[in-house]
DNA sequence: GAAACGTGGAT
DNA sequence: TATCCAAGTTT
C-alpha cells in the first residue's frame, strides 16, 4: 500500500525540509493561491501590508471586505480616501491606510495596473519596505527573495543558536537566511517559513517534536530553544492623560473633529479631547475644551494601550441646543452617519462608555457579541464644574 | 540607530 | 493588571 509519508525522501537540506512540510501542512489562508494556481498580486499586496505587526485573525475581516468593496487596485485607486480609511478603522496603523491608497494610485496610475515585479522596484512603492518588497516578489512573482519577517526571525535564531541579542543581529539572521533561500519555489519557501513560525516554531512553547527542521537545529539541540531569539531589554511605556469631551445635541448628533494627516492616529475621527501629557490636570481640562458649555465629568476612565504610551482619559459630557453650531474644525455627525465615521479603537472605547457604542459598527464587520458593559456611564455623572 | 506608530488576544 | 506578541515602515 502507498504511504506518502513513508516514501518521502529523506530532505537533502533544511530548506527541502521546509518546502515538503509546507506541501503537506500549509495553511488555508483567503488571500493564498492554491496549489499550482497563480497568485494574485493585489491580494497578496493587500495582504501584506495589512499583515504588518498584525495578526491573521485580524485581519482576515478586513481583507475580505476591502476585497469586497475595491475588487481591483484600480477600484481602490477610484476611491476616496475617507472611505479607504473607513474601512480601515480598527485595525491599527493608520499611515498604512494612507499608503495604501496612494500606492494603488500609483500602480493603477504609472504602473497601468500592474505590480512590478523587483524587488528594487516595489521597494520604491509607499508603505512597501524590505520585507514586504521581498514578500511580494517571491509569493506573487516567483522572484528569488530573502523574506525576513518576525516569524522568520525567530525560526532561524533558533535553528543556528544565535546567541546575539536582536535587534543589531538582525544583519547576520538575514545573511543565514539568504543560504537557505531556494533558488526553485522560494514564494513557497518564504511562506512555509512563516506557517512553520506561526504553528510550529512559536514564540512561548515550540513542538520541536513535530517540526520539520528539528534535525537540523541547534536550538532545539542546546535544550532550551524558546530562548531564541534573544532580544534586547525594551524600554518601558510611559503613561499619559488626557480629556475627550463627548458634546451631544438635542436631536443626538455628535461634536467629532478629524486628527491631522499626520502623527498618532493620522486621518482619524476623534471625540474632541485635551492634549495628552503625563501631567495632565483633570481640574483644568475644561480650559482645552473646543466651546464654552456646562460640562459634567463622568464617573469612568478609559482606559487605552498604544505601542508606546498608555493612555487615561477622562470623560467630560455637556448638551448642546439644537442651534449650537460647531467650533472652527468641528462639525456635528448624527446618529445613523456614527457608523461611517473612521474611528479608531480609542474613541470607539469612549463612545461606548457614553452609551453610545450601539451606533456604531462593529471593527471589522465582526460580529462581536456585546460584552458585559458598566451602566451607562452618563447616567451617573458628576458634576464637575 | 532610535523612536513613532494601534490593537486585541494570550499568559 | 502587566507584559509580550503579531507577515514592519517611516522619519
Amino acid at each position: 500500500m502507498y504511504d506518502p509519508d513513508a516514501a518521502q525522501i529523506a530532505p537533502f537540506c533544511a530548506s527541502d525540509a521546509v518546502l515538503s512540510w509546507y506541501d503537506r501542512h500549509r495553511r488555508d489562508l483567503p488571500w493564498r493561491a492554491k496549489p499550482l494556481e497563480p497568485a494574485d498580486p493585489y491580494a497578496v499586496w493587500l495582504s501584506e501590508i495589512m499583515l504588518q505587526q498584525t495578526t491573521v485573525a485580524a485581519v482576515k475581516p478586513y481583507f475580505s471586505a476591502f476585497l469586497a468593496r475595491w475588487p481591483s487596485v484600480h477600484d481602490l485607486a477610484a476611491s476616496p480616501i475617507e472611505e479607504v480609511m473607513r474601512e480601515w478603522a480598527g485595525l491599527g496603523y493608520y499611515s498604512r491606510a494612507r499608503n495604501l491608497h496612494a500606492c494603488a494610485k500609483m500602480i493603477a496610475g504609472a504602473f497601468e495596473g500592474r505590480f512590478p515585479q523587483s524587488e528594487a522596484e516595489l521597494r520604491r512603492l509607499p508603505g512597501i519596505g524590505p520585507y514586504t518588497a521581498a514578500a511580494i516578489a517571491a509569493i506573487a512573482f516567483g522572484r528569488r527573495a530573502v523574506v525576513v519577517d518576525g516569524n522568520v526571525e525567530r525560526v532561524v535564531a533558533r535553528l543556528f543558536a544565535i546567541e546575539a541579542p536582536l535587534p543589531s543581529v538582525r544583519p547576520l539572521i538575514r545573511a543565514k537566511a539568504d543560504v537557505l533561500t531556494p533558488h526553485e519555489r522560494p514564494g513557497d519557501f518564504a511562506q512555509g517559513m512563516m506557517d512553520l513560525g506561526a504553528t510550529i516554531c512559536t514564540p512561548r512553547s515550540p513542538a520541536c517534536a513535530i517540526c520539520p527542521l528539528s534535525d537540523f537545529c541547534e536550538g532545539r539541540r542546546s535544550g532550551d530553544p524558546a530562548r531564541f531569539p534573544v532580544k534586547a531589554p525594551k524600554a518601558v511605556r510611559p503613561r499619559r492623560r488626557g480629556a475627550a469631551f463627548y458634546i451631544c445635541r438635542e436631536d443626538g448628533a455628535v461634536m467629532l473633529r478629524t486628527r491631522p494627516n499626520k502623527g498618532l492616529l493620522g486621518g482619524m475621527s476623534e471625540v474632541p479631547g485635551s492634549v495628552w501629557d503625563a501631567d495632565f490636570d483633570p481640574a483644568a481640562a475644561l480650559g482645552q475644551a473646543p466651546m464654552r458649555v456646562p460640562f459634567k465629568r463622568l464617573d469612568v476612565t478609559i482606559e487605552h494601550v498604544f505601542t508606546h504610551f498608555s493612555l487615561t482619559l477622562e470623560v467630560f459630557a455637556a448638551a448642546a441646543p439644537l442651534a449650537q453650531e460647531a467650533p472652527a474644525g468641528c462639525r456635528w455627525v448624527a446618529p445613523a452617519d456614527l457608523s461611517r465615521e473612521a474611528l479608531p479603537g480609542v474613541m470607539r472605547k469612549v463612545l461606548e462608555a457614553v452609551g453610545r457604542g450601539g451606533d456604531l459598527k462593529p471593527n471589522g464587520e465582526q460580529a462581536r457579541q456585546a460584552k458585559p458593559r458598566a451602566p451607562r456611564a452618563i447616567a451617573s455623572m458628576a458634576d464637575a464644574g
